[in-house]
DNA sequence: CTACATCCTACAGCGACTAGAGGAGCAAGC
DNA sequence: GCTTGCTCCTCTAGTCGCTGTAGGATGTAG
C-alpha cells in the first residue's frame, strides 16, 4: 500500500471520495499527482493528513481552524501557542453550546409535559409555541440560527 | 396597529424584514396583501404568526416541523399526538446532539491539557489530531457532518 | 422640493459537504 | 477482442436557514 486511487484512499483514511475531492479543491490537501489516465495517486502522507483533517472534523473544528491546524503541523519548531489557542477556543464554542442546548432541551421538557394528549385546541405544546410569556427561561435571547447550527 | 408595513411586523415579531420575505417564499406565510404602491401588509394574524415561527425556531425547530406546527395549531379540533410527537423527536434531538457535545468536550479537555507548551512537534494536541489512536474515547465514531450542524 | 427612510425584486454567498449527470478508464471473464 | 461492471473523472446544483448586495421604487418629513 505505497499509492493507491482515491477510492482506496477513502476506505484507508475514512474520508468519502467526494470529500477528499472537495478537501483539495479548498487547499486542506496538496493537488494530487494523477496516472497517465488523469486519476489521483495518494501516498501514505496523504493519507496521514486525511486522518488527522477526519480526526479534527470529529472534534467540531471547522475547515478554517484545521487549515491552521495542518500548517502549523507542518512546523515543527513553532511555538505552539497557537494550537492551543484553537483547541481552546474550540472548547470554549462547545461549552457555549451544551449551555445553549441544556435550556433548550429543560424548555422543550416542560413544554412536552404540558400536553394534554387531547385536542390541539387545549394543547399545550401549541399554546407554549404561540405565547413566549407561557415560557419560564428566556431562550429566546438566543439569535436562532446559533440555537442548533454552528 | 391594525395593519403595518413588513419593517414595524419586523419589530413586532423579532423576525428580521428579509427572514420575513424569506418566510412568506417558503410558505411559513401566506402571501401578504399589498398596498397600493406594492408593499405588503400585516395584520394582528400575521404578527401572531411570525412570533409563533420565531418561538419555534428558538426551540431548534426545523422549518419543516414549523410547517407543520402552524398546520396543525390551524386545526384546533384535532389530536394532538402529532403535536407531541414532533417535540418529542425534538428533543431527542437534542439529547443525542447533549451528548455528543458532551463527548467532544471531555476529549477536547484532556487533548488540551496534554499540551506541553512547547514546540509544535511535541504538542500533545496535534500528537493526538494526527493519531485517533491517542484518543480514549471514540467520538470519532459520529459522521462528521452531524457533530455540530443539525 | 429635496432628503432620507423604507420598501421592492432578484440573485449570490455562507459551511461543509452530498447527489446526480454524463462520460472515460481499467481489470476480469468469455 | 469484447462485454460487463466497477472505479474514476468533471461539472453543476442542491442542502439549511438565512444574510448581504445591487439597483431601483415609494412614502414621508421638513
Amino acid at each position: 500500500m505505497q499509492i493507491v486511487p482515491i477510492g482506496q484512499a477513502a476506505r484507508l483514511s475514512g474520508v468519502k471520495v467526494t470529500t477528499i475531492r472537495f478537501y483539495e479543491e479548498r487547499g486542506l490537501l496538496p493537488k494530487a499527482t494523477r496516472s497517465e489516465g488523469n486519476r489521483r495517486h495518494y501516498g501514505p502522507d496523504d493519507i496521514a493528513r486525511l486522518q488527522f483533517i477526519r480526526h479534527s472534523r470529529n472534534l467540531g473544528f471547522g475547515l478554517e481552524d484545521i487549515t491552521a491546524l495542518l500548517s502549523l503541523s507542518d512546523k515543527p519548531d513553532q511555538d505552539c501557542a497557537a494550537v492551543d489557542a484553537i483547541a481552546k477556543a474550540q472548547m470554549a464554542k462547545v461549552d457555549r453550546r451544551i449551555e445553549q442546548l441544556a435550556t433548550l432541551r429543560a424548555e422543550l421538557a416542560r413544554m412536552v409535559s404540558a400536553c394534554t394528549h387531547g385536542t390541539v385546541a387545549d394543547c399545550g405544546v401549541i399554546a407554549c409555541l404561540a405565547d413566549h410569556g407561557l415560557c419560564q427561561s428566556d431562550h429566546a435571547a438566543a439569535p436562532a440560527q446559533t440555537v442548533m447550527g454552528d
